[in-house]
DNA sequence: TCAATATGTCACCGTTCGATGACCTACCCA
DNA sequence: TGGGTAGGTCATCGAACGGTGACATATTGA
């Protein structure tokens, strides 16, 4: 599964937790945290601990992984020059939300 | 590349950032974040937030993916009893530091 | 060597965090 | 009908956030 935005985190996480036949009182005993915070963190908190978060996933059985994006041939090809992939890069967060 | 803590994290993004050729300030720039904050993440920081985490990840064009851990047999077996599981998991996660 | 560049540190500040504990729905099922 | 369980909300609080700007300390190249 592909992680963009906190929201695609928390359904993530309460999709994974529903699996395991947790309720939200047991996953945030088992990380530490409070229940609120289970309840914030799978609405998609942007604001959430990463710390925190790792260790759920890590209760939760699920590894996190990061990758380039030289998957793609598109991608690969772009890469293949990281100049020109810098550009692109530049481009594509110009004007984010600050 | 496997993440389990925000030190991976940090190292991770770091190693990117050179290879891109960015400097600290160039991509707090690109990310709408200060430069101290990619030093500290760079560093490991475990109470980053997680969207801004998320934003400076795209920035450096890397993907970042949920798996769950099904894929060895040993994992395999067990997640087909979920309850068995459930107790490994908090075995795994007693006397973790808060 | 010197100066530019990159990286790291500091104190200050307003904002938001996450924990706590109480309370409120909904839902199920006996 | 009632009680149990799961999920969500609220107010409060101390602690830490992230931004800022100035100041150190590498690191690099001419």
């Amino acid at each position: 599964m592909l992680l963009r935005t906190p929201t695609d985190l928390g359904s993530a996480i309460r999709d994974r937790r529903r699996r395991l036949n947790l309720d939200q009182e047991d996953l945030a005993n088992q990380v530490g945290v409070s229940r609120k915070w289970i309840i914030d963190v799978e609405k998609g908190k942007p604001r959430a601990e990463i710390g925190l978060i790792l260790r759920t996933i890590e209760v939760l059985g699920v590894r996190l992984s990061l990758d380039t994006n030289e998957m793609t041939p598109e991608e690969t090809a772009t890469l293949a020059v990281p100049v020109a992939d810098i550009d692109r890069i530049i481009e594509r967060a110009r004007d984010k939300p600050a």
